[in-house]
DNA sequence: TGCTCATATCTGAATATGTTAATATGATAT
DNA sequence: ATATCATATTAACATATTCAGATATGAGCA
């Protein structure tokens, strides 16, 4: 039951939810979120141990950086977040934060120079 | 988007897990949740109050009773507990408090006078 | 080897949350 | 009307959480 309300405290905190439902979209590195975010990269990582505890995500290193994924092994999880996109357009900043998701390119071209 | 972090906040204390599971079973008093969860009644009481904020319940007097329900209008909210209910035999805790909740009268018959 | 840069960890301050006990409210029934 | 009883609210305390900034780690490359 830990493991249970352990995934609603982290889908609880919006910083959280919406590094989250990036990363329902696409694989991204610590550095994109934070640009995409506009979250300071300390607290990027420190959310992303938190998910990396309870088994949401999967860690892998490319090059120089560490890219995230989501583990779609937790049904509870999985289904939250289907939900959530099939609605998105509730949520205005998910909305926007999927935009910036799609143009992250063109604003993420030195990556981590630019971002906080 | 608060709205969607509150609920996630909500399902995210044990306890109150544990009373909107039982929620979603039926509707119970207040002394009854008290009864069944072993739960103080002002806490019950407190987390009814945060629940009703959120219209997650709605409140109905019976006499001497205060019934509360659950909505089943928030299409996330409603979901994740059909989840968790459909794979019920995965929390320990909860089937035990289901078990508590078919058997209420046998314990519960001065209702509120025995509860702590 | 030693540098650089992406990522991770730690600290302390501010805020929020759960818990308990005491008490207030308000409807029912006498 | 008053007393009773179910429910609601409040205040005080301990614990947990978020956040910012400083700093540590560690992989890749010169």
């Amino acid at each position: 039951m830990d493991q249970l309300t352990n995934i609603f405290k982290i889908l609880s905190d919006e910083n959280r939810l919406r590094m989250i439902v990036l990363l329902y979209q696409e694989e991204l590195c610590v550095c994109e979120l934070s640009g995409i975010l506009g979250i300071p990269q300390p607290r990027i990582s420190q959310n992303l141990s938190k998910l990396r505890d309870l088994n949401l995500v999967d860690d892998e290193r490319k090059e120089k950086f560490v890219f995230y994924s989501l583990r779609r092994d937790n049904k509870i999880f999985t289904e939250v977040l289907k939900n959530i996109l099939d609605d998105l357009e509730s949520y205005p900043q998910l909305v926007v934060d999927k935009n910036r998701l799609e143009d992250k390119e063109t604003y993420l071209n030195q990556c981590c120079a630019i971002s906080d």
